[in-house]
DNA sequence: CGGGAACTTGATCTCGGTCAATATTGGTGG
DNA sequence: CCACCAATATTGACCGAGATCAAGTTCCCG
């Protein structure tokens, strides 16, 4: 089944072997454990996954399935990041999630065929679950069942901000969003430094945003302008002025920053 | 009909205490019974369902929850049309979902809060399930939580469509794919004749593609010009060229291409 | 019928797209 | 370490799709 280019899990023989070690013990020095599905999973709910699981690398560019493809596997990003497209005749594109460390990807429809394209766009490595395995799991344990749900839940509420961004912003208030985003999504590091590395060209921000590319740079250059941002080498972001770049990119009624780290099942 | 805004469950008493008869028993009448989440379960599963749910129904303009609002039910709707949005501080707004028969919402965050404002198109109907209770309910219920879990995945599908059509098509591309996607979704019923029932005004048409009121009505006009459409009263569009209005309307869908390798840039 | 809401159409303006010319960055080999 | 080259970013000039402002027109519904 579930190919493994690289290997299915650089684990000694005997961690294999033994019932000593439950299976998800490699999952400890895993940067994902605690982010995503993983997060509200005990050891025990874990060890079937992880028993699944092997790992996969992609490089920049590298496509990890197509729309159109039968679904074959789950992807648990462990680090790079990942971005899921739809592509029209014509050559559009439009950039419709970015992932990273802790996010699942690989869902498809119901008939089990990916919907969009996954590519690398920064050098990533994920832990790959089998569908079917994944799936049977899921019928089979409440727990993982409802961590699944609310994992999507999460995605379709994301999924619908991006498409408000896109639908109401101006293009320098949609950069301005896309900054912000970018920044709690790939730091969920404590103390920020107010440097954010982008790993997007312009072109992806603007395919991401339903811009073009020279729309996406002058945005760039009016925020820096405006002493909002600062522009680095590497694609990094300073972020100047953290309120009024949230005020411009402002959707919904409330702050658009709710504390987005996998945590509780409730808050206030 | 049956009206009256909150009742836990008008169920005769006989019903209710014998196990002669499933609290199931009233969903046979109900037009959603073969719909959405409800679908996929035997009477069983939905027992426990039918005996929390309550009826409640609102009019044209109604306001169903608030973005910001504790999440008190879900509601599968039974009869009308229920708009999702997000409006932003400025008075801009953006319809996130259109929900008809068989559709559930009512989905929050992991706080347990609204994050879309929901209101009634058309004088709506819908089977009211507390918050607590159908989680509760998904906790306890493989089967259910699998069949949430679907829902909540073919709405992500549903939204990430939507946010390429805004962020890629123009205004009467837009309009096409609006026109074909209530077709497909307040008709289910089997032979069409070809006359679609918009339920939304110009300025909520607007509202759900990212465009003004005049410039759908434009649209409108230039699909009539082209003999895609003709333009009834009461809101109807008679569709004449189904084909036509698809290709306009193509997301996503790759025709014959095939799906080689990493291409590593856009073009060429 | 009458009046208000929804729709259509026209005139003009503007933001963002398009085309094009540099400038900057980063990677590679000498 | 530097020179060179390709990829990416920035900036400018111009254009056009869609927004805005402003009338009219049609459709409901009492």
């Amino acid at each position: 089944m579930l190919a493994r280019p690289i290997e299915p899990a650089d684990t000694p023989a005997v961690a294999r072997s033994a019932s000593t070690r439950p299976a998800a013990w490699r999952c400890h020095s895993c940067a994902g454990r605690s982010l995503g599905v993983c997060a509200p999973l005990d050891d025990d709910a874990l060890g079937p996954l992880a028993a699944m699981a092997g790992r996969r690398r992609w490089d920049r560019r590298q496509v990890l399935y197509c729309a159109g493809d039968r679904a074959e596997a789950f992807y648990k990003i462990t680090s790079g990041v990942v971005a899921e497209f739809m592509d029209l005749a014509d050559g559009r594109r439009q950039i419709v999630a970015i992932h990273t460390v802790g996010d699942l990807c690989g869902y498809s429809t119901r008939s089990r065929r990916h919907v969009f394209t996954a590519q690398a766009i920064a050098p990533a490595e994920a832990c790959a679950f089998g569908s079917e395995k994944f799936s049977a799991y899921m019928r089979g344990n409440v727990q993982f069942a409802c961590v699944v749900a609310g994992d999507v839940r999460e995605r379709l509420n994301q999924a619908t901000i991006g498409r408000t961004v896109v639908g109401q912003l101006r293009s320098f208030e949609r950069v301005a969003h896309f900054i912000l985003e970018i920044e709690e999504r790939m730091g969920p590091n404590g103390v920020d430094t107010g440097h954010v590395e982008l790993h997007l060209t312009r072109q992806e921000i603007a395919d991401y945003l339903g811009l073009t590319e020279e729309t996406v740079s002058r945005a760039f250059s009016k925020l820096k302008q405006m002493r909002l941002i600062e522009l680095g080498g590497a694609n990094v972001v300073a972020v100047l002025d953290r309120q009024r770049l949230a005020e411009l990119a402002r959707v919904g009624g409330r702050a658009a920053s709710p504390p987005a780290i996998a945590q509780p099942s409730r808050e206030d």
